[in-house]
DNA sequence: TTAAAAAATGAATATATTTGCAAAACAAAT
DNA sequence: ATTTGTTTTGCAAATATATTCATTTTTTAA
């Protein structure tokens, strides 16, 4: 999963420092390790969503858009992680189960993020019904969630 | 005031329309008898401080961030500028004169669409003092307030 | 008004970003 | 393991955006 993990080192970096351009972008990566073209960085930052502002100082600043309310509630990986229990595909859906009266502020937490690929969520109590949008794949969504949810599939494997 | 003019065009065509390109823009404003060039452009679209985010279509889109509370208050332009009796400037400062009991919402309206070019207001009854940020010519202060309140030198004039 | 200073503009150029395409990496199924 | 299909990637080229510089326009001050 290179590219995933290029991915979260994107938006972390970008959300913590002051990306002015592709170029600086790919040295702070290549800094922790990572290594990529600027073609890649063009089509990845589209991907995660980033945009681009003018800044005070004349040049320009890459940002993630605000997960309305991730940052306000704050809801740490830390807490959020430990309730998944299970994640299953079925018939092009996702089915994710929690610990019991833990779906709907889950599902809450994933709605919030505004991903592309995902439709919408249904939460029960203990379960979360994902919905992909027409013409994600299968395998999107899981790279998408693993986004959302940084270690996902470790925990998963886990149990 | 040529400049002013188009700066309010581009605000409202990137709003109202789905701009993609400076090319785009360029020709929405060539249909509105507003000639100018990319270059031109490129510093205007700076100036209003427009941002570009990737839209669902694979291209981009230009926008104009949120003035938070403009737009959920929805103070529209009518209401507000009647209320402004005058506007001088006074070392450095400006002074805003409003009917009594008006500053405070007016001063407020004006900070909220967060401009660069003002450091912030201070606003009693009838009165508003805007101060500029430094390095801000008064002019540009003019401009700026001109943009906030489209209308506004017009309407001073005619008192 | 007129002269001097500042700001705005266009043309051309430099720089930054995106994209088409072929190769490589990866995943799924046999 | 091997084949087949899909995704990712780098390279090079295309496109889009920013900037430099010279000129024109606008403002300021006398």
């Amino acid at each position: 999963m290179q590219k995933t993990k290029r991915l979260l080192a994107i938006e972390k970096i970008i959300t913590e420092e002051n990306i002015t351009s592709h170029e600086a972008l790919q040295k702070k990566l290549k800094a922790k390790g990572i290594n990529c073209t600027q073609a890649t960085l063009s089509r990845n930052l589209r991907q995660i969503g980033a945009g681009r502002m003018p800044d005070s100082k004349g040049g320009y600043k890459y940002f993630l858009p605000e997960n309305n309310v991730s940052s306000s509630l704050s809801i740490g990986k830390l807490q959020v992680l430990p309730v998944i229990l299970d994640l299953v595909d079925a018939k092009g859906l996702l089915v994710i189960k929690t610990l019991p009266g833990n779906a709907n502020s889950t599902a809450f937490y994933i709605d919030n993020k505004s991903r592309y690929e995902i439709a919408g969520t249904i939460a029960g109590d203990d379960t979360i019904l994902v919905i992909p949008r027409d013409g994600i794949t299968n395998h999107q969504v899981h790279m998408c969630l693993e986004i959302v949810l940084p270690g996902l599939h470790e925990q998963i494997k886990g149990k």
